[in-house]
DNA sequence: GACTTCATTTTTGTTTACAATTTTCAAAAT
DNA sequence: ATTTTGAAAATTGTAAACAAAAATGAAGTC
């Protein structure tokens, strides 16, 4: 019995897609017409508009009919908006993680975090927000949650949007040991099991960073 | 200039599509056949397959491949996590409601409540929560958030899964002067422009009506 | 020179036919 | 009787041809 595979071409290029625009390869707000991709994937045309259609419903590009799709772009309302609810979110996750996850989870997330405090002394703190440790310490934390439905709407839906942005949010963001600080209470917190202190602390951590873009923007420094 | 138009065969398969699921005309964990669409809505089936292909992202189908589509069917840990994730959102919304609402779209709320315990006096409280004015209080505060991403998120996949239990949760749910009671202090608290206190009592409500399932799940009066 | 009009061209929507996979069911072997 | 095997049937995946709508651009008019 070998491994029945059965992706499908479409299920293919439908991750091909999805990982191009959520790493920026295709940027946001642009055009995407069906022969272009043909030509750049080499697949027929059924199994695009397939994977184009399930986008749609993702909510990762718009469409018109006729006209052709592109990839969304957020107005920094939209962004303000997806933090907000980011912090609602993540905020329940945090509660829950205090409740659910496994001492030896929370021991591997501090040992994680041990990790970044070294190369934030290394680097001289250069970028510990904008770095991959930022998405890891705050996706075990969601995954700790323990709840499927929680993780998907913030691994599948929230985080490929924000990711359109997180290049042009981090490049200033110059605020590494304060969230690193931040990070490490919210762990003392999942120590304790204090769900209550843990989503309260999640949520000003996000709440900051909200509070950081707005004033960006405010300033000019932010376009978007 | 007569109106465009521009709905797609898809388009309106899709929503015919959506709405039949969500109503409960095609019951949760149902087989779908392209073929029985076919015959059933009289659409090709190129238009069908892909608004299949849209449900599926918006996560209302599971497909695999070669061998069809089923709606999806939540088991009770699942109803959990939704409720939890709503738990988590709506607070949110009241929170910003509470902000960011007109006093006159407080006055309506109000005045809908109201309209409402006319209700349960004639009616001997049957079925408040079981009723369409559950769901318009909630609404008009998920609207009242003014975040739009928010309002997707809950009324563009939450509701819609919820929807498909509601009838059967809402057989039992017996509570309607206490749903009744935290509704109007909810009201309340918007009055006062107290965003923390909203968000508290909201999150009070959703937290009863889930241990409210939990509990008669675990004593056997709930099945899924 | 700017605007409108209309035909051309491009792009997407739809249908049809075909290929590939899974499922089903019946017959045969253990 | 249960399990296994194989071919037939049903269903979905893919490709190609066709239809329809929208974008483009040039010609003509004001």
């Amino acid at each position: 019995m070998k491994s029945p595979d059965s992706r499908t071409q479409a299920d293919i290029a439908f991750e091909l897609l999805q990982t191009a625009i959520v790493k920026g390869e295709i940027p946001a707000g642009q055009k995407i017409s069906e022969a272009d991709l043909m030509q750049k994937f080499g697949y027929g045309r059924g199994p695009l508009r397939e994977a184009l259609h399930r986008l749609e419903g993702r909510g990762l590009i718009i469409r018109k009919a006729h006209s052709g799709a592109k990839v969304v772009s957020l107005s920094v309302e939209e962004l303000i908006d997806l933090y907000e609810v980011r912090e609602a979110l993540e905020g329940m996750a945090a509660r829950q993680a205090a409740r659910r996850m496994h001492t030896d989870e929370i021991d591997d997330l501090k040992r994680l975090l041990e990790s970044h405090a070294r190369q934030i002394e290394e680097e001289q703190g250069i970028a510990y927000c904008q770095r991959e440790g930022d998405f890891d310490f705050h996706f075990r934390i969601i995954s700790g949650s323990k709840n499927q439905k929680l993780s998907q709407m913030l691994t599948g839906e929230l985080y490929h949007l924000l990711r359109l942005y997180r290049y042009r949010l981090s490049t200033f963001s110059g605020r590494p040991e304060k969230a690193f600080r931040e990070h490490w209470r919210i762990i003392e917190a999942l120590e304790e099991r204090d769900g209550e202190l843990a989503e309260l602390l999640m949520r000003r951590h996000i709440s900051a960073a909200r509070q950081s873009i707005e004033k960006r923007y405010r300033e000019g420094q932010l376009k978007l």
